[in-house]
DNA sequence: TATTAAGTATGATTTAAATCAGTTTTAATA
DNA sequence: TATTAAAACTGATTTAAATCATACTTAATA
């Protein structure tokens, strides 16, 4: 029987802005000229759901937080890296208006992209088109995926799952500046920031990980892998 | 303050293939020539997760379920009526096999696109390319709604979720033979069959809903909204 | 530096829902 | 029609994780 699949609650999709590359030298420069940089300071908010979207953006650098809420609960759908696009669902004429929020758990640059430049390139470069697309169907796998986590697996793997990803994905080194608070994990991995204490107080008694201060280290990466897939 | 949004586990996307409606006359007659009907009955398999993928589809008749699993446990992703693409992630080349599984609730009619030909059209017609792109947000503002409800709300809220689902979206009516078992039930609202049972019990004391036999009639609407939107 | 506020930590209690074990009913097949 | 199998149902028990209450630490601000 050929291995089964293993889902991840990490979605940190690995879709670089790709796109870009199917622009000639004259569409990249006119996207250029419809583009403007901002700088976030941790804990910002990037864009609110519900506002008007003016923009589709790519994060440039730092780490973001992506959610949505009702008012009364919210959900942490993704945090993204740099290199990752934002706000690409407002590229659809029907929703003028973000369908998420994004904050900044560090300090973060953004490139915001004119929508309308966007959209005349999406008309104009099939290439391009295609290309987002892809970049679609990627996050859509990606959120699946950690859909499919977040609603079976326990919560040791869901934890597992995060700090996992943080190495492989965002730090890429098993030694890191943990950047989240108790309560962003607890976000990220849908349990009580309680939950999340002892769990982290469970694997440092393991050995599976140590902790000093905001330094994180992952001292046995396969059981910890083990955890976050059976778990 | 403005109204907040309400997210329902309803996982019904809206979207028609309209993106169809964005070719020529010539290239309308190249998809024809290059797709096939296929029909289901009830429970067969459409598409198995992990196979390649040769083709889109689009459902002109049915009910199709959309699931992943990793071996052990499984997710239903949506189910779709018809109007609904399906497999659409597959047009991304990076992704030859299909990324879930689908079987038919009911009787279903499959419209198999050939996924070359798709493919050929996207690259040919940016306005066909940009109304696959709208679709696809759709789908994934859809899907955040649903992830919303299954990790936030609670079983009753999640139960009447789908049974308002049914009435809206697929039936179009608050009478209806309920065409889905207690489990297929309980996969749409990640809980078990049992306890399913018992909240269609609780539902029937309270006045929501009748049931008899396979016939379904919602006879208190607004309460059982109330129940989907507090949880 | 004192004061306040977050964030982290721990123990006790509660709770929603799963699991387990069994019965009844309905549907499918020999 | 008898036999088997699959759904539907019910009650008892267990369990993972939330919630509540409270203390301790670190960071932020007056």
């Amino acid at each position: 029987m050929a291995k089964e699949i293993q889902y991840s609650g990490c979605t940190i999709s690995e879709d670089p802005c790709i796109c870009f590359e199917q622009l000639s030298k004259k569409e990249q420069k006119f996207l250029d000229e419809n583009t403007v940089k901002i700088k976030y300071k941790k804990g910002e908010i990037i864009c609110k759901q519900g506002s008007y979207a003016s923009h589709i953006m790519s994060v440039e650098s730092g780490l973001v937080k992506v959610y949505i809420d009702d008012g009364i609960n919210s959900l942490v759908l993704k945090m993204i890296p740099e290199g990752s696009l934002l706000g690409l669902s407002s590229v659809n004429e029907e929703y003028t208006t973000f369908q998420y929020s994004a904050t900044s758990y560090i300090d973060t640059v953004v490139n915001q992209i004119n929508i309308v430049a966007f959209r005349k390139l999406l008309n104009k470069n099939p290439g391009f088109a295609k290309s987002v697309i892809d970049i679609l169907n990627a996050k859509s796998v990606q959120i699946n995926s950690r859909f499919f986590c977040l609603t079976h697996k326990q919560s040791y793997g869901r934890l597992a799952d995060i700090i996992l990803c943080l190495a492989d994905r965002v730090f890429k080194k098993r030694e890191f500046d943990l950047p989240l608070s108790r309560k962003d994990l607890a976000e990220l991995s849908t349990m009580s920031a309680e939950t999340v204490i002892r769990m982290l107080k469970k694997f440092k008694e393991d050995d599976l990980i140590v902790m000093d201060g905001k330094k994180l280290k992952i001292v046995d990466y396969d059981r910890l892998k083990r955890i976050s897939e059976t778990g």
